[in-house]
DNA sequence: CTGAAAGCGCTAACAC
DNA sequence: GTGTTAGCGCTTTCAG
């Protein structure tokens, strides 16, 4: 069937297109009562205005990409989600496309949202700086970097746009000090091949700031507090030799920089015989929904998604509106599950010091409701 | 900076539009010399054309919406990784809508869908019938149901759309073929309320007909192999009560149709003191990325998102093209990982039957390979 | 308050 | 082979 067109509105209700236009955009002067029987058309033919069209003058086509690694990834897909439905909100449409991070098929995905004239961006940047966002940013497109902080492309172009991410000090603060309540006093940090990614290095380096605030913490024996891991995945003998490790370095507690690394040492740890929460406590980055349906439910350092997606799209329409946009780093939040709980042998750990942000058995409202993280008072 | 437009090409080539046009398309009749002028100058401009202006010719706008309940669930955004590189490979654009399943938010995304004039649409359908998708199909849209068969409206509309989903009956014969062989006479199937889902429904009778064909399977004690879980997000006891009734019953091999309970369901086994894949061995409905992280890995009956989604991706493409197209059931999988074992007290089981389609600790390939989940030789 | 007409960027006849 | 021209469906001056 074909599609009805605005003239096929104003022949039937005996008007101009000038003037329907003018109805279905309460633009220029227009009767009441004309305005009445165009609606009333339109609802008849079921005309819906092509927005291909309308987007040719308008110079906006209410589109926006939304640029990605991977939407399998939990994470960015709460994020897709979070900046989706943020966007909606201001009747922006949303492109995601799911890069792979891999050059070529960025290109192509940037190419179509070219050919589409969007209005803006919101970029995972790739870790390698990435020609087909140089080629939104010379077309004038305003971006936004969300999650990652791009290393500085020898072209001065990205320096001038703004980033969205997570600060992990105030997580990791959060964490320390409750474990440190607890009585752990040996905490170790495990993490992902450092040259990989300035994200792991950021939460490396931040980990080791705060742990040198509680002096009794300072391991004397091992200068390293971190344990890095390659990205073989989840090899069983690669978690076997850290269970071994970690016995030997006598941890107590383990926070583990990536979500992914963690859910698959979990099982090992158990089958090691170790009770999650009481001979080890365990700490995870990024709230992934499975980590509070576990059990015993995961305590992690929240990145926020929901509230980075929305921050991101604020910063966006700032830009869209020709504003001036500044970078922001969101506090990341510690939430205590039943993974953490007082280190063996220690009488601590009863009571949670005060103005320690708790939230024991944290629970992630999954369905429906954006904001359900719990996180926000 | 404003856009180049095929004018500016035409000035800076010496040539008029339609040459320029003809460069684009490779259409027409154009000399190799001129063509590659003008490709040149296309180059130096970096021009891209105007996809809508362009499709408001073609009456193709080389977009396909996908609709599906919510991106944040795992099992939907494999999906639409899927589908969404399908049909990037016939160069069309996914424009992925999330409608959290509710009808008037369907009705503002097929909205936007229809002002885009997209050439078709592939939808996961909600509960009830959607009037939005009707509007779809009114308007003479391609249209492919995919992962549910939609409860058939009174409306005659949804009746001529293809449906692309999953048979549990091949995933569950072969399950309990294999728990069968490894020496587990008491399997009880663990599912949410019935009469939510047509889905759940089938694989209820269908996990039933296949028990039954196994004489020393059947319960004497329980006419009702199956235990309904309301919806109530995994509460403690609920699990509690589940982790009782299985004993009392003397079950030994749980089939899990929903993936959520499963995850939940499993560390309160494992507070109790169970083993999985020793005192209880377990299998589940989707090949989630988890299930093969975790330690046991889980044993799955694999829907093959992958399949689904480029089998759909087929199954619209034809009907654009105004040919017919059929519905499909797609052949479910069962993959034996760690959580299955023989069953306790059990001389059975050490080897497991030829024929049964077994991936020992199989395990899911999670970046940069779609087809990568091990299923297809 | 309403209508006629120009044009957004592109393609596709039709001429030359 | 290439250029001219008429639209696609809409918004937006500019007259009435």
């Amino acid at each position: 069937m074909a599609y009805a067109t605005i003239r096929d509105v104003a022949r039937r209700a005996g008007v101009s297109v000038s003037t329907v236009s003018r109805a279905l955009n309460d633009s220029g002067r227009i009767s009441q009562e004309t305005r009445d029987r165009v609606r009333q058309v339109i609802e008849e033919l079921q005309y819906v205005p092509d927005s291909r069209a309308r987007s040719m003058h308008s110079l906006h086509s209410q589109a926006v990409g939304l640029l990605i690694p991977d939407i399998r990834n939990s994470y960015f897909a709460d994020l897709a989600y979070s900046v989706q439905h943020e966007l909606l909100r201001h009747d922006l449409q949303t492109l995601i496309c799911t890069a792979d991070d891999r050059p070529d098929q960025e290109r192509t995905l940037v190419g179509n949202l070219l050919g589409q004239h969007i209005d803006g961006a919101i970029v995972v940047p790739s870790p390698s700086p990435s020609p087909a966002v140089d080629r939104l940013l010379r077309q004038g497109i305003p971006v936004v970097y969300i999650d990652r902080t791009p290393s500085a492309g020898p072209d001065g172009q990205t320096g001038r746009v703004p980033v969205v991410d997570a600060d992990p000090r105030s997580g990791l603060r959060s964490a320390i000090a409750d474990l440190h309540a607890q009585g752990h006093r040996r905490v170790t940090l495990i993490t992902g091949s450092l040259e990989d990614s300035d994200t792991l290095r950021e939460r490396r380096r931040v980990f080791e700031r705060e742990l040198s605030r509680f002096p009794d913490m300072s391991d004397p024996q091992t200068q390293d507090p971190g344990i890095r891991l390659g990205w073989e995945p989840g090899s069983t003998a690669r978690n076997a030799r850290l269970a071994a490790v970690l016995k030997e370095r006598g941890t107590t507690a383990v926070v583990f920089s990536r979500s992914q690394d963690a859910i698959e040492a979990l099982g090992t740890f158990q089958g090691a015989g170790w009770v999650i929460g009481r001979d080890l406590s365990l700490v995870s980055f990024d709230d992934l929904p499975i980590f509070s349906l576990l059990t015993p439910s995961i305590s992690v350092i929240s990145q926020q998604v929901d509230r980075m997606g929305a921050v991101s799209v604020a910063t966006l329409l700032r830009l869209m509106k020709g504003e001036e946009a500044r970078s922001l780093r969101l506090e990341t939040r510690y939430i205590r599950r039943q993974s953490v709980g007082p280190s063996p042998g220690s009488a601590a750990g009863v009571t949670a010091p005060p103005g320690t942000p708790v939230l024991p058995n944290g629970r992630r409202v999954c369905k429906g409701q954006p904001g359900g993280t719990g996180n926000d008072p």
